[in-house]
DNA sequence: TAATGTATAATTGTATACATAATTATTATA
DNA sequence: TATAATAATTATGTATACAATTATACATTA
């Protein structure tokens, strides 16, 4: 689908910079609205400009990282606008990804989305709340693949690269929103079991909202820091 | 909000080229599936290999030519399934920005939207189709204004550029059909001005729904001789 | 004839050099 | 001291040069 990193064709040196600027702005170790330097980053590198520019203007178009119009370059900065208007997309194709799902998932994909969910389960109740991210993480890449829709996941996971900036912003999510969000999952894979396509989508549109709270709860404190 | 051509400020050469090659892609003057040769687009605008390389980049990002393995350019290949899942997305997402321009639209916003609704019943009734498909295009763009969503226009207008071309190298609009989405847009108005968010929300659903049909009746025949 | 190997040409990938624009520092002047 | 003008510096934009890869043409051989 996407080329990534683990293709076995060696990374071309524009593709590289571009992994590695995109891991450093979705960690933050670039903060929001911090100055990008393509001569520094060049000799950081040990690089030409050339492929530089183009893995920024990648970034770039990515919403990563934004061009002034003055040309500089800069972290694109946080903003709870933004971070409302992400989570309003990302319910509607969320659900649609989950409904298609329902309709074209094999019976064996089935059992695979059923382990996924007893193991968030699982962790929930052992308040494990870092697991239960990264298999929410796990069972919504698997639903990617199943919808079919590469429209649609292509969208998904550039919103998915803007929002995890946000995400590690704030402290963990609560006990109480991993639990709920684990019980969440385990609704939305019941009723993707059932082949019921209609409660599919309506039950992870509610669950990506649900999320949204989560994630805008942190951001004010950081918004003075690092928005525009 | 898109660095557009109209800007006030000079257009880079690599802008330029974009829009240029960009332009060719959406009208079929690069057919789909045409190869593409960085050095020859170079020598025949007279500028030098970096700016185009930079242009077919965002080009390549935006969907509209494809990479090879080998490194290649060609003009994105036609295919139903991507028609189909674009329709999809942007239905919901016309219906998103349906739904908040009726939240938000101030009086003169509706009454601007009432006068473009006049327009396109009038060229309905005169079977103006090409009008009709012009003042279509003048409301969706309208609404994108008034919903305040920027994340949500940003995809609508990258996927319009797409289907762009799918509707480009089929007839035109039937009569029937013409008709049928100068009334879409009417009821669509009614309901946006009686600030019925969710009926405008479907409306707009229902008449993107109706669209695909139209836009995809005549791709079949140009599959084969355009298609991957 | 078909398949394979090799030389050549063409194309893309990256580096470097130069041109242009923006920022910063400096000086002159009120 | 504050401000304006100007020079110096630094950054980006574009062109050119070179390296690496891929495609093409042709010869050789089974």
């Amino acid at each position: 689908m996407d080329s990534s990193p683990m293709d076995n064709r060696r990374l071309s040196t524009k593709d590289f910079v571009y992994y590695e600027i995109k891991k450093q702005v979705i960690e933050n170790v670039l903060k929001p609205s911090q100055s990008i330097n393509e001569i520094k980053i060049a000799s950081e590198l040990g690089i030409s400009r050339t492929p530089i520019r183009e893995a920024m203007q990648r970034l770039e178009i990515e919403e990563l990282i934004i061009r002034l119009p003055n040309g500089r370059l800069k972290v694109a900065p946080i903003s709870i606008q933004e971070a409302k208007e992400i989570y309003e997309v990302r319910g509607l194709l969320e659900g649609l990804v989950a409904r298609e799902a329902a309709i074209r998932a094999t019976d064996s994909d089935l059992q695979k989305l059923q382990m996924f969910t007893n193991l968030i389960v699982e962790a929930a109740e052992n308040d494990w709340r870092d697991d239960v991210v990264n298999y929410g993480g796990e069972i919504h890449s698997f639903l990617y693949q199943l919808s079919g829709n590469y429209t649609a996941v292509k969208i998904l996971k550039n919103m998915n690269d803007k929002i995890s900036r946000y995400r590690r912003l704030g402290p963990k999510d609560s006990t109480t929103r991993s639990k709920e969000a684990a019980h969440e999952h385990k609704q939305l894979t019941e009723a993707i079991v059932e082949r019921n396509s209609g409660k599919a989508e309506e039950l992870m549109k509610l669950h990506v909202k649900n999320s949204l709270g989560a994630a805008l709860d942190s951001i004010p404190n950081y918004i003075s820091e690092y928005g525009e």
